[in-house]
DNA sequence: CGTGCAAGCAAGTAACCACTTGCACTCACG
DNA sequence: CGTGAGTGCAAGTGGTTACTTGCTTGCACG
């Protein structure tokens, strides 16, 4: 691992506990057990290397896909909830660190939502396609719970550690939780995804691969 | 309004926007309108302004109540629910920059997610009550539900404005339609409501009030 | 061997920060 | 009128911060 590597991950971790204005160039010079000067002559300011390592963070985590002929709506629900939600644990302590400092830095609070911007598409999408296969119920608020399960995951990712009384159930559990409930509120029951997968051949195909 | 008050609520302000390190002393001085040394004066030092800026704000407001006797879990939970996140709304900025300091000023963030974790409380506790009058699903997984409500809520009120495509339905919507998503979860259907409010007594009595 | 590049080290600079001190002013209250 | 509390103003103190400069060292490569 070079330096500049080193350093990145060090101004990654110091970030997440002490901030933008926190993250003095000396702790994460130390953090990376590299010369101070040695992180100017690599970066050239302290602004271009926090942008490098959000940049290098964004890049390093690829988003779950979602099937695009959904056989098995609960596993594969719950397999991508359970990824996503990883995901943002991981990072819960930049993300955090990112959306407190929105009121001065917007530009590294907005590229941390990215992600979860791109799954509500892509979850939304998928509820489609379920739609579009009779496997949903049509007049359900779908945006709403979209939304809501968004907001689920996203809060018991980042929030689970610092209030965990507000997450009664264990974290193993929980995605295949939220999948549940976001299924009853969409209008997929268990029985009904049997029943229509085996009548759809849509849906026995997906399921054969 | 004498200096003491007009000091807090600058610091309210400007720690909303700088966070405690960039709420420097002379920018809460001149948002407030007074002499730097005024401030000193009056609080002794940065720490303990910004210790009495949270009490004060934590003291001024007060959680709504859910009523004993559940006549109309609908209107009483929306109402209940737009007070909260208009509550959590007007305070999203300290609440944001609180909970992105949680690595440097823990107690910050707890002070403020004080009040949403008694909100749980109460909702669990109205929901026992909900069953209790036999208006609920036994079998539901209320602690779920609730979870994934409060979660809602408080990423709703508090991120809304930052990533607006998150949350698709209008604001003043917002309410009515996470109850209602809710409720089914914890399987209260309207229609049950109306039958069981006739036949209960208690719900009668809380009608009538 | 010599050349050049990457890195460490020591020191310094200009700005900023929380906080202090000393003094002048004002104004209600006796 | 006098006194004391509350405030403003100017200046300063010691510490920290981002960033720079000048020099030395180690090491690969021709």
């Amino acid at each position: 691992m070079d330096n500049r590597e080193r350093i990145l991950l060090a101004a990654a971790r110091v970030y997440a506990v002490h901030g933008f204005r926190g993250a003095t160039t000396r702790l994460i010079a130390n953090e990376a057990g590299v010369n101070e000067v040695t992180l100017f002559r690599t970066f050239g300011s302290k602004a271009a290397l926090f942008e490098a390592m959000m940049h290098a963070h964004v890049a390093a985590t690829p988003l779950p896909e979602l099937p695009d002929a959904p056989a098995d709506p609960q596993a594969e629900l719950t397999s991508w909830c359970a990824v996503m939600m990883a995901h943002m644990r991981e990072a819960r302590s930049i993300i955090r660190t990112s959306i407190g400092e929105m009121g001065e830095r917007p530009d590294a609070a907005l590229s941390v939502c990215e992600g979860p911007s791109c799954a509500a598409v892509q979850l939304t999408a998928y509820v489609g396609r379920l739609r579009a296969a009779g496997l949903a119920d049509e007049t359900a608020d779908v945006p709403t719970a979209v939304s809501m399960f968004m907001s689920s995951m996203f809060g018991d990712a980042v929030c689970r550690d610092i209030m965990p009384h507000a997450f009664p159930q264990p974290a193993e559990e929980a995605p295949a939780r939220y999948v549940d409930t976001f299924l009853r509120a969409v209008g997929v029951s268990r029985a009904a995804v049997g029943h229509r997968i085996k009548a759809s051949p849509q849906a026995r195909r997906a399921a054969a691969k």
